[in-house]
DNA sequence: AGATTTTGTTAGACGAATCTAACTTATTAC
DNA sequence: GTAATAAGTTAGATTCGTCTAACAAAATCT
């Protein structure tokens, strides 16, 4: 079994892959507050137990029993959100904190209660899939919103940024998973762009805001 | 704030000292599965931050402070038992494990919803007394069912042991917490009595057995 | 290409929580 | 009331996860 401290630099080593493609022991020591020697040392320890492969100066990759066991954190950590939120009624901008410390729970019965009690959910409330028992996890081919084109009508589907601060932003903006949008215009300069949606004609989201929005081109 | 090891002391502390009143270095050890020496430099700790009264080879109590956070751990012990039978529809022999994890989460709000959604209850699934927001807990005066005497009629309100077999014992004689149990005899060699209650008319119940009941006589 | 900056590693220390071995105090038994 | 046993403490070691200081390698910038 792996500790808590494992779980959260394997944790951090399969969402920084997924964002950023590449790992290094920097980006890794930004992202868990955690100084790079000691981000070094864990490495080593990682490699030793198989969980990552790891060479002095290299860029970092989990091997495949990592990301196994990474990915079924990450879908107890997606499957705690969704069970907040639907079962416990939390707003999606109070979630995360909560689920950062469920997702360590050891109890296998308690997830499979939890999925069963939601109905097998693929995606979290933020829309990012849940990871199956495997751990395995796809992404189904989102575009941002800030790659879409003027007269595009797309849905929302999921956020990239999940910060507290973010959200709060779209619940300003009555936005939510599942709506639909459409592109009036886009700013040249600064890439903002104006949309509708909603009782909304036009609304001004920078681009900032929109790299960090997925949508779906209608079917 | 205290660490998790610290709260497993506080929480031990507390219970022992609520079952056999005088708690020492050895028996909390034997709880813990924790050597004696581990056990004695805690309690330094502890006394230190003013959680615990310590005193060289003498009995171990916590001070005020320290039942105000031994209580608050419990309160989320027992709300999260409540939970995980009421809402996630787990049996009360299997919530232990998992309460024993939850109960270390860091979030104010997640026990208010939890307590919110279970409707403020004073009991946990075993009928043991939630505590109060301060970590204040007051116990019925229950007896203990082999106290009772023939001819009395009692509602089965507690159980003092929570161990999974037992309650799996008590399944399977279709015992649970509200039942009305009418005593029929009591055999003085071996103190078993027997007992009637819902369909069944001649049930044996051994004094190891009733002496883990806690019941309620009529009013 | 050489200098500078950024990134990564090594070495050594530290606090938390645990252990074993050896010793001391308290309790129990005869 | 002493001997034996049980309970408790002290001292010192160990593992885990962290740190800082110093050094090394790689990347970047003229």
């Amino acid at each position: 079994m792996n500790s808590l401290t494992e779980e959260n630099y394997l944790k951090a080593l399969f969402n920084i892959a997924n964002e950023t493609g590449e790992v290094n022991v920097n980006e890794l020591s930004r992202r868990l507050q955690i100084k790079m020697p000691t981000v070094t040392s864990m490495m080593k320890k990682l490699a030793q137990k198989k969980l990552v492969h790891y060479e002095s100066y290299k860029p970092l990759h989990l091997t495949e029993k990592g990301k196994k066991e990474a990915g079924l954190i990450i879908r107890k950590h997606r499957l705690t959100e969704m069970f907040l939120v639907d079962k416990m009624k939390f707003g999606w901008e109070d979630v995360h904190d909560i689920a950062e410390q469920i997702e360590h729970i050891q109890s296998v019965v308690f997830f499979e209660k939890m999925e069963e009690l939601l109905g097998y959910p693929k995606v979290d409330p933020h829309g990012s899939p849940i990871p199956d028992r495997n751990g395995k996890v796809v992404w189904k081919d989102y575009s941002k919103l800030s790659d879409c084109k003027v007269g595009e009508t797309v849905r929302l589907s999921a956020v990239i940024n999940t910060s507290s601060e973010f959200l709060k932003f779209l619940n300003s903006r009555e936005m939510r998973l599942g709506l639909k949008i459409r592109i009036r215009s886009i700013e040249p300069f600064d890439k903002s762009i104006i949309v509708s949606y909603g009782k909304r004609q036009a609304e001004v989201l920078s681009n900032v805001v929109c790299e960090r929005l997925l949508v779906e081109k209608d079917a």
